[in-house]
DNA sequence: GCGATCCTGGCC
DNA sequence: GGCCAGGATCGC
């Protein structure tokens, strides 16, 4: 469900909280932890103080101020909610961490596509973080590395390939849809059809779809709340995104298609033509 | 690389 | 009842 704005939103809704020590943990047995962990979550986290809450891509990471650390991945339908005080469970509620001084953190999850972590490390070697790329709003992210990092995967369509989190962090559905909109590429290209400058323009349009949703808080399509319970606006300003007709903007129509059995919108007018067997097979000019 | 798969809920 | 959904992983 929530990408890297919807994630990022929810962070900042919790930001001055920090520090937090916690009194109390309640898990379900439902929840999306490795069953192995699971005592041990209770019991590492009890007595532990949350220092603060950092973001990579669409993972939240609780950092303790024991060696530590609480990594959580929404999923598709996973909340989460900050209440002053203790409150009635949501169905399908699977953590609650209940902090000295009354404030308490829900995590629900339906469809229990999120998974929740404990890593030992509080820096490096964790093999659920290192598998992804950086962030896509971290500055060292640049051309030159995103061009390098792309370029190990030519054969994926630009489409796919923003959807891959080893190759940068934190697009999902709704906004590689925006951005390859707003780059002016047509999503079934390959990967080694881009030139450096595409490359130069596909990375400065992520950043403005990802600023956007953040800037609006996030995309309240179906369900996301933000950390307080509120939705978000950007769904309001999605150019390409769940459209039928034309682009907001009103420049093309939208069109829907379907790739790795998933939906992409998009529009032909100003994303082009789809590429050709011929641009396909051409070898060059690209960056494989 | 691709498709199937893990789940529930909402909508037609 | 069937289909669709903002994600990621695991087989072939």
């Amino acid at each position: 469900m929530p990408e890297l704005p919807e994630v990022e939103t929810i962070r900042r809704n919790f930001s001055s909280k920090w520090p937090k020590r916690v009194a109390r943990v309640s898990l379900s047995r439902l929840a999306p932890v490795e069953a192995c962990r699971r005592t041990e979550l209770q019991s590492a986290l009890v007595g532990a103080t949350i220092q603060h809450l950092r973001r990579q891509g669409k993972y939240l990471i609780f950092e303790s101020d024991r060696n530590l650390q609480l990594v959580l991945h929404l999923g598709m339908s996973g909340r989460l909610r900050w209440q002053s005080h203790q409150s009635s469970r949501p169905k399908h509620t699977h953590l609650v961490l209940f902090f000295w001084g009354g404030d308490c953190l829900y995590y629900e999850d339906a469809r229990r596509f999120g998974t929740l972590s404990l890593l030992d490390h509080a820096q490096g070697d964790n093999p659920l973080l290192n598998r992804l790329g950086p962030d896509y709003m971290d500055p060292k992210l640049t051309v030159a590395v995103y061009q390098g990092r792309l370029g190990k995967h030519p054969k994926l369509t630009i489409k796919t390939a923003l959807l891959d989190q080893r190759i940068a962090a934190g697009l999902g559905n709704i906004y590689a849809c925006e951005a390859l909109y707003y780059a002016r590429l047509h999503p079934e290209r390959r990967v080694s059809s881009l030139a450096e400058p595409e490359v130069a323009r596909l990375l400065r349009a992520i950043r403005h779809c990802l600023g956007l949703g953040i800037e609006h808080g996030g995309s309240s399509i179906q369900d996301y709340v933000n950390g307080l319970g509120a939705r978000g606006m950007m769904q309001e300003f999605l150019q390409v995104y769940g459209r039928s007709g034309p682009t907001l903007d009103g420049r093309g129509t939208v069109q829907r298609i379907t790739q790795q059995s998933r939906s992409t919108w998009f529009s032909p007018e100003q994303q082009g033509p789809a590429p050709s067997l011929t641009e396909q097979a051409l070898p060059g000019s690209g960056i494989a």
